[in-house]
RNA sequence: CGGGGCGUGGCGCAGUCCGGUAGCGCACCGGCUUUGGGAGCCGGGGGCCGUCAGUUCGAAUCUGACCGCCCCGACCA
């Protein structure tokens, strides 16, 4: 590619909306242009980049059997009726409606698409196992689209669906996706970790995140440095020994006037807030229950949800005066246990001479003995896990990072087949529903990541397997005929010995160029000056570290093919 | 949906408080010079100041409504 004959606008200055930086990079290195929010059109470096990964995942996709299909982004509305979906995915879903008032809908995934075929087509459990993905734009109108390309409303994702006839099959089919997937991540050059997941309201039995630790990413996860433990602090736990406390203090109530949250009441009393036992109220199907942690711990509301049902919530101020016949700030478990539940966290087993709420405004009670003042009528882990925590692998303290979610491994089982209808017989010959895995990676979302980890102040530093160009030919004063001549034939060569090459021969300063090869992250620079050329010298840099050598031109396809080999060694993944 | 910020040539911004000829840098076009880290000089082109309504002799500037974009939160299989 000739850089004077493509569209690359690269921009000097960052555009003003653009907080996280691989949307700053991706803008700036001309790979995308915002259209609206949350809706990217892709240039074409930016496409280049796209279709790499995408072979890639193609590629490895195919190694464990998939077969490749492409599915309507277009639905009519009734196949998400079927499985109740239309109603789960709510405002999420764009809705519309063709000339003849049908109502349609944008796909914001295919379960449904998946089933609808195969319950039209697969009959015995001979035709199964199946692995059947695709690529496609996904639609889903999120609430807030942002960070650029890590939450956008429109963007391609490989979703891929197995269909087997038994657990078993279903077990086999979810670990080659999970090769296959750490494979991808270790292809496109992400240090990637995978956590164990809320399977939420996807339903099935298990399921597995894909994650990269990044402060741009929107999950919260726990690692362990010792034992490699990973899980989502929505499910992650940390490891507790029964306290052995000694009740000394006596009970009493103390006014604590106008004093609510933990920290006022821990001042006012001249306590730190371990020593509180903070009380909150939830609305679930069961009723309100009070929910007790430790008063420097936070409750886990997913947690709360997989033990409650997905429609627990807070409790608004009023249903608690309500309840409880006290204020928020003022509330304990001492004397409420008629009134509801209280369910209490682990780390208040044994725990003595604490202070909560009174269940009375402007008033607190202290010298609180779990056991013997009050006793819960369910424990539970229900905190969040917080940064320090012990690993409950091996006890050491856990790291708790940011981290953004490429791809999500799911086992379905029959929630969408049973409701659908989409069975075979079985080698009794019994009906028994498909048993499903679904399995995503955003591909957009991938690329950004991959910048979120992999670039530097000048640019981005692409990896020779996802590189738009492995090398660019930067042609100082190219219109001199001596460096023309050199340029073109070097191009000429490059591209006969396989490299995807760009030249940059366009009539501007040399300094526009290095600066536009830095920021486009072309892996290696081959410099192109009269400074060397006399000599039969010649220049090369490349990108991820910045390392420069001049080198006889007789040299350079030898150093060139070396750093290309020692590149994609390191995504690898039989190395 | 709640809170905050912003909307002025393609991009980045000033001007708005205190109403009176719409500016700067970059980019773009032409010319000359320049050519190893986003060049210099000269000359140009390009703006319904987000939209609509109102106040006023006069509105980018004041008022109201709406639209859009970004951030925080809520939400997010």
């Amino acid at each position: 590619m000739r850089l004077s004959k493509s569209f690359t606008p690269t921009l000097k200055e960052v555009p003003s909306d653009a907080t996280v930086k691989s949307h700053k990079l991706m803008l700036r290195a001309g790979l995308v242009r915002p259209l609206m929010a949350g809706v990217y059109s892709y240039l074409p470096m930016g496409q280049l980049a796209s279709l790499k990964v995408m072979q890639i995942i193609r590629e490895e996709m195919n190694r464990i059997g998939g077969q490749e299909f492409l599915l309507p982004g277009l639905n009519p509305k009734e196949i998400w009726d079927e499985t109740g979906r239309a109603d789960n995915f709510g405002a999420e879903m764009f809705h519309l409606k063709d000339r003849k008032d049908r109502e349609l809908v944008l796909a914001p995934t295919h379960e449904e698409i998946i089933c609808s075929i195969a319950r039209n087509e697969i009959r015995s459990y001979k035709e199964l196992p199946q692995i059947w993905y695709q690529f496609q734009t996904k639609y889903r109108d999120e609430p807030r689209p942002r960070s650029g390309e890590l939450r956008t409303r429109q963007f391609i994702m490989k979703d891929a669906y197995s269909l087997d006839v038994d657990q078993a099959g279903l077990d086999e089919s979810y670990s080659k996706h999970d090769e296959a997937y750490r494979r991808i991540f270790k292809r496109v050059g992400l240090d990637y970790f995978v956590v164990r997941a809320s399977s939420g309201l996807m339903g099935g039995s298990g399921s597995e995140e894909f994650m990269v630790e990044s402060d741009a990413g929107e999950d919260t996860c726990a690692l362990c440095p010792s034992c490699g433990y990973a899980a989502n602090v929505e499910v992650a736990t940390a490891k507790f020994e029964e306290l052995n406390e000694t009740a000394t203090e006596e009970f009493k109530k103390v006014h604590t006037p106008a004093k609510k949250t933990v920290e006022e009441v821990a001042a006012f009393l001249g306590l730190t807030p371990d020593r509180f036992i903070k009380s909150l109220v939830y609305w679930t199907e069961e009723g309100p229950v009070m929910v007790l942690v430790r008063g420097d711990d936070e409750v886990n509301e997913e947690k709360l949800m997989a033990k409650f049902g997905a429609s627990v919530r807070p409790a608004e101020p009023e249903e608690v005066v309500k309840w409880v016949g006290a204020e928020v700030g003022f509330l304990g478990p001492v004397g409420n246990e008629k009134n509801m539940t209280i369910v209490a966290d682990n780390r208040l087993k044994g725990a003595k001479n604490r202070a909560t709420g009174a269940n009375e405004n402007d008033y607190h009670v202290v010298g609180v003995h779990v056991g013997e003042t009050f006793e819960p009528h369910e424990w539970a882990d229900l905190r969040l896990m917080r940064e320090g925590d012990p690993c409950s692998q091996c006890g050491t303290p856990v790291r708790v990072v940011q981290a953004i979610e490429l791809g999500h491994i799911f086992k379905l089982g029959t929630k969408y087949s049973a409701a659908m209808g989409a069975t075979v017989l079985d080698h009794n010959g019994k009906v028994v529903p498909i048993i499903m895995g679904s399995y995503g990676i955003g591909v957009g979302r991938l690329i950004a990541a991959v910048l979120e980890t992999r670039s530097d102040d000048d640019g981005v530093i692409w990896p020779c397997s996802l590189a738009p160009f492995e090398l660019v030919i930067v042609g100082l004063k190219y219109k001199a005929e001596n460096i023309k001549t050199a340029c073109d034939d070097l191009y000429e060569q490059f591209q006969k010995a396989g490299w995807s090459v760009a030249l940059d021969d366009r009539d501007v300063r040399p300094g526009f160029k290095f600066k536009d090869a830095d920021l486009m992250g072309f892996p290696f620079q081959v410099i192109v000056g009269d400074k060397h050329l006399a000599d039969g010298n010649i220049e090369v840099k490349r990108r991820r570290d910045g390392e420069k050598m001049v080198i006889q031109i007789s040299e350079l396809f030898g150093l060139l093919e070396k750093w290309k080999a020692e590149d994609l060694g390191l995504t690898d993944p039989d190395a």
